[in-house]
DNA sequence: TAACGATCTTTTTTT
DNA sequence: AAGATCGTTA
C-alpha cells in the first residue's frame, strides 16, 4: 500500500504523532506547527492505513469552522465521504447524542435549543418572578453565574449555599431557570454538554456502547477545555480508548470563560503513561518574529515549556511605532498598509489586531476615508439579527407551542395590542398554574383576564396555529417561508420605508433561503427537519457578514485571530491598561493570559509584524496619558527596530517610562502635541509632521474648523 | 403602546 | 462618546 501521500510532508515528530499507536498521545503543538494537518493526517492514516471503520472515530473541536475545515480536508485526502466519522464540536456531539437518545436524556422529543439572548429572558423572567431586585441581582451576572456552574458540572441540587444569602438566592434562582427550561423543554448551551454528561453517568450500558464503538478519540485545542468537557471526554473514553489530544499551554487565552490549561496536566496524570510529542518547528514565521515571540513567552511561570523555531529567513526586524494619538496610529497602520497594496501585496494579507473591539473605530473611520475594503470580524452573524430571530421564534413556535422563550418574542411583535400588563398577569398565572405561557393564554377569560387581553391572545394562537395546520404536511423550506408570510414581520417592516426595514425584509427573505438550503446530516435525517433546522440555526449562528468575497483588509480583536495567518500583522494599541488590560493587571494568571493573548497575535504573521501604541488615547470620553505596554519591554531588544514619524530616524521613539517624552521638536521649535495658533484658523493642535526644510508641512487639528495640512513656511504657527 | 429622555456601563466570545 | 437599558410620560 502507499502511503507516502500520508507521511511524505511531514517532519519526524509530526509523523510520529501521526502513526502513533500509544494508548494515550498528547501533541503539545506550537503556533503554526501543522497542527491540523497532523490531525487530519491521523484520522487518514487510521482510517486508510490502520484500516478502522470511520465509525470508530471521534474528533471534537471547538468550533464549528474548525470541525468543517477538519472534514473537508480529511475528505479530500481520502478521496471519499466520511460517512459515520464523528467530526464536530463539543456542543454538536453533545446535541447529536441528546437527539438520539432524548427519551434516556430525560428530554421531550422536540426539545428546542436556547442560544444565550434567549438565555437571558428567561433568566430576566425567573428573577422578576422571585421579585427580586434585578440592581442586586443582574441578569447578565446571574445567566453567567449559572453556566460557570453547569461548566463545573453542577446542578443547583449539588450546590450547597451553607447559609450564605447571597449565594442561596443564587442557587434559587438557579432553581426556578431549570424549571422553566424543563416545562418549555428547552436546553440551553452548557446543557446540551451537562445532559449528555449525565447520560454518560446514568446510562451505563448506553456508555459502554459508545465507548467500545469509539476505538479512537481526537481533542483539538485541549488547552480550552473546561471542567465538564474534561469530565464528558474522560467518561466517554473505555479502557481500549485510544486518546489524542492537541493543545498548546501557551495559546490558553479563555480562562476568563472557564477554561483550565491544566487539563492538559491533569490528562498526562491521570492517563499515564502518556506519550508527549511536541511539535516545535514552525512553518509560519520568520525567526525573527519567533524569537521575539519567545522571548516574550519565557516571561510566564506556568509553562509547559517549548521554543519555536524556523528554518526560514531571519525576516525584517519587528517594528515599533509610537503614534501620538489613536488617530495618528491608525494613520500611520494604514499607511503602511496602503505602501504595501501598492507593492502589490493582497488587502487581506494585512491584519489589524487590537485588545477591544472599541479599537477598531479610528481604524474603521480611516480606511473607510481612504476608501479602501476592509472587513470586521465579530458582531452579529445571520442567525443572531432581531428580524431572523424573530423569524425563527414564530418557527419555534409551531415546532413546539410551550416555548416560552419564543413566545415572549413575538406575542406581540409586530405590535397586537398584548401589552405589558396582560403579559405580567399571564405570566403570573402561568407560574402559579406551573404551566407554559401559551398552554395558559389558551383560557385567559377563565382566569380573570379582561375580555379585551383575552381576545387579542386567542387571536395569536390562532395565528400560530392556522400556520402550523398549513405547515403539517410541507416540506420543511415550505414551512419556513408560509410561516414568514403569515406571521405579520414582513408586513411590519415593508410598512416603513427605512434602509434598516429593507435589510430587514431582505433578511428574512433569506431566512427562507437558508432553509431551502438547509441539509440535515446523515444522522440527523430521520428526525423532524424543523426542530433539526433551528437547533442548526441555534449551533451555528452563520457567517459573520457574508459580504461581498472582495479582498479586504481585516480587522479582528487578537481573540478572534487566533488560528489565523496572515502577511502582515499590526498589533496596535500597545499600552498599559489596554493591553494588559487593566482588569487583567492585579492577578498574576490573568497577567500571564494577556501575555498569551500578546503571543497569540505576534504569532498570526508570516513576514512582518508591526506594534504600535499611541502616547494619548481617548477612552470612554476622555483622553488619557498612557504608557507602554509592559509586553514591549519583555520583547528582546534586538528584534526590535523603532520607526519615526514618516522614516526620519533620529533619537528613539520610545524610551522605557517614558509618556510624552518622545515629541521630538523639529528644527524650527514645532513639535507633535504642541499648541499653536493660525491667524485664520484659530487654535490647535500638531498631529503630524512630514518633510522638513521648505518642504516641511505638518497636520493641526484646529479647535474651529478641524484638521488641516499646513506648510510650515507660510503657515506661520505660533507656538502658544 | 410607543416614544422619549435619564441613567448606567464600558475585555476578550463560542456554542 | 456611545450604546444599551429602563422608567416615565404622552
Amino acid at each position: 500500500m502507499d502511503i507516502s501521500h500520508l507521511l511524505d510532508d511531514l517532519n519526524p515528530p509530526q509523523r510520529e504523532a501521526v502513526t502513533s499507536t500509544s494508548p494515550a498521545i498528547m501533541v503539545i503543538a506550537g503556533a503554526g506547527s501543522g497542527k491540523t494537518r497532523v490531525l487530519t493526517h491521523r484520522v487518514s492514516w487510521l482510517i486508510e492505513v490502520e484500516r478502522l471503520s470511520p465509525y470508530s472515530i471521534l474528533a471534537v473541536t471547538f468550533t464549528n469552522k474548525a470541525a468543517a475545515e477538519m472534514r473537508g480536508r480529511i475528505e479530500t485526502q481520502l478521496n471519499m465521504s466520511t460517512r459515520g466519522l464523528w467530526v464536530g464540536t463539543f456542543h454538536s456531539i453533545a446535541h447529536r447524542l441528546l437527539r438520539m437518545h432524548w427519551r434516556e436524556a430525560g428530554l421531550p422529543q422536540q426539545f428546542q435549543i436556547l442560544d444565550s439572548d434567549d438565555q437571558k429572558r428567561l433568566v430576566k423572567r425567573v428573577i422578576r418572578e422571585r421579585e427580586l431586585d434585578p440592581a442586586h441581582y443582574p441578569p447578565p451576572q446571574v445567566q453567567w453565574w449559572i453556566n460557570n456552574r453547569k461548566d463545573e458540572g453542577l446542578r443547583a441540587a449539588n450546590i450547597d449555599a451553607e447559609g450564605d444569602h447571597y449565594l442561596s438566592t443564587m442557587v434559587q434562582l438557579y432553581h426556578d431557570y431549570e424549571a422553566a427550561c424543563e416545562r418549555g423543554g428547552m436546553v440551553d448551551f452548557a446543557e446540551l454538554l451537562l445532559r449528555s454528561n449525565e447520560l454518560w453517568l446514568n446510562q451505563p450500558v448506553l456508555l459502554k456502547q459508545y465507548q467500545e464503538r469509539f476505538a479512537h478519540i481526537l481533542v483539538d485545542e485541549f488547552q480550552d477545555t473546561n471542567a465538564l468537557q474534561y469530565a464528558w471526554i474522560r467518561n466517554l473514553s473505555g479502557k481500549d480508548t485510544q486518546m489524542f489530544i492537541v493543545g498548546d499551554d501557551d495559546q490558553a487565552i479563555y480562562g476568563w470563560r472557564g477554561a483550565l490549561v491544566e487539563n492538559i496536566t491533569r490528562y498526562e496524570q491521570e492517563l499515564a503513561p502518556v506519550e508527549v510529542i511536541k511539535l516545535e518547528q514552525n512553518y509560519r514565521s520568520t525567526q525573527t518574529i519567533l524569537s521575539a515571540a519567545n522571548g516574550l513567552i519565557e516571561h510566564n511561570q506556568e509553562r509547559h515549556g517549548k521554543n519555536l523555531w524556523s528554518d526560514g529567513e531571519e525576516g525584517e526586524p519587528i517594528t515599533l511605532y509610537a503614534a501620538f494619538n489613536e488617530q495618528e496610529e491608525a494613520r500611520y497602520v494604514i499607511d503602511q498598509i496602503e505602501a504595501s497594496i501598492a507593492d502589490g501585496a493582497d488587502r487581506d494579507q494585512s491584519a489589524i489586531l487590537y485588545r477591544s473591539n472599541s479599537q477598531s473605530r479610528a481604524f474603521e473611520e480611516l480606511l473607510m476615508q481612504r476608501n479602501i475594503p476592509y472587513r470586521v470580524y465579530g458582531g452579529l452573524r445571520f442567525f443572531e439579527r432581531a428580524e431572523v430571530r424573530d423569524g425563527l421564534a414564530y418557527l419555534r413556535l409551531v415546532a413546539n407551542r410551550n416555548d416560552d422563550a419564543a413566545f415572549e418574542r413575538v406575542v406581540n411583535h409586530p405590535p397586537r395590542g398584548i401589552g405589558n400588563r396582560t403579559l405580567e398577569l399571564l405570566r403570573a398565572e402561568a407560574r402559579r398554574v406551573n404551566q407554559s405561557l401559551w398552554t395558559t393564554a389558551q383560557n385567559g377569560s377563565a382566569w380573570g383576564l379582561s375580555g379585551r387581553a383575552a381576545g387579542a391572545l386567542q387571536k395569536f394562537s390562532e395565528l400560530i396555529e392556522e400556520i402550523a395546520r398549513e405547515c403539517a404536511d410541507t416540506s420543511l423550506a415550505d414551512s419556513i417561508e408560509t410561516t414568514i408570510n403569515r406571521c405579520g414581520l414582513l408586513e411590519h417592516y415593508a410598512g416603513q420605508r427605512s434602509e434598516k426595514e429593507q435589510a430587514r425584509v431582505e433578511n428574512l427573505e433569506e431566512l427562507v433561503n437558508a432553509g431551502s438550503l438547509y441539509q440535515p446530516d446523515d444522522e440527523e435525517s430521520e428526525l423532524d427537519p424543523l426542530s433539526t433546522f433551528l437547533s442548526h440555526a441555534a449551533l451555528e449562528a452563520g457567517e459573520n457578514q457574508g459580504d461581498a468575497w472582495e479582498k479586504c483588509v481585516q480587522l479582528m480583536t487578537l481573540h478572534s485571530a487566533k488560528g489565523l495567518e496572515f502577511d502582515q500583522v499590526f498589533l496596535t494599541g500597545m499600552e498599559e491598561g489596554l493591553f494588559p488590560h487593566s482588569r487583567s493587571i492585579e492577578e498574576p494568571g490573568r497577567l500571564e493570559e494577556e501575555r498569551r493573548l500578546c503571543y497569540v497575535g505576534m504569532t498570526r504573521a508570516r513576514q512582518t509584524l508591526c506594534i504600535t501604541h499611541a502616547e494619548a488615547r481617548r477612552l470612554h470620553g476622555d483622553t488619557r496619558i498612557t504608557s507602554p505596554s509592559r509586553f514591549i519591554r519583555e520583547i528582546p531588544a534586538d528584534h526590535l527596530r523603532e520607526v519615526r514619524i514618516r522614516g526620519q530616524v533620529e533619537a528613539p521613539v520610545y524610551r522605557p517610562g517614558s509618556s510624552l517624552s518622545s515629541a521630538q521638536p523639529t528644527a524650527n521649535g514645532l513639535r507633535l502635541g504642541q499648541l499653536v495658533a493660525h491667524a485664520k484658523f484659530g487654535e490647535g493642535v500638531i498631529m503630524d509632521i512630514e518633510g522638513d526644510g521648505s518642504r516641511q508641512r505638518v497636520q493641526v487639528e484646529f479647535s474651529e474648523v478641524g484638521s488641516k495640512w499646513l506648510m510650515t513656511d507660510y503657515a506661520n504657527l505660533q507656538p502658544q
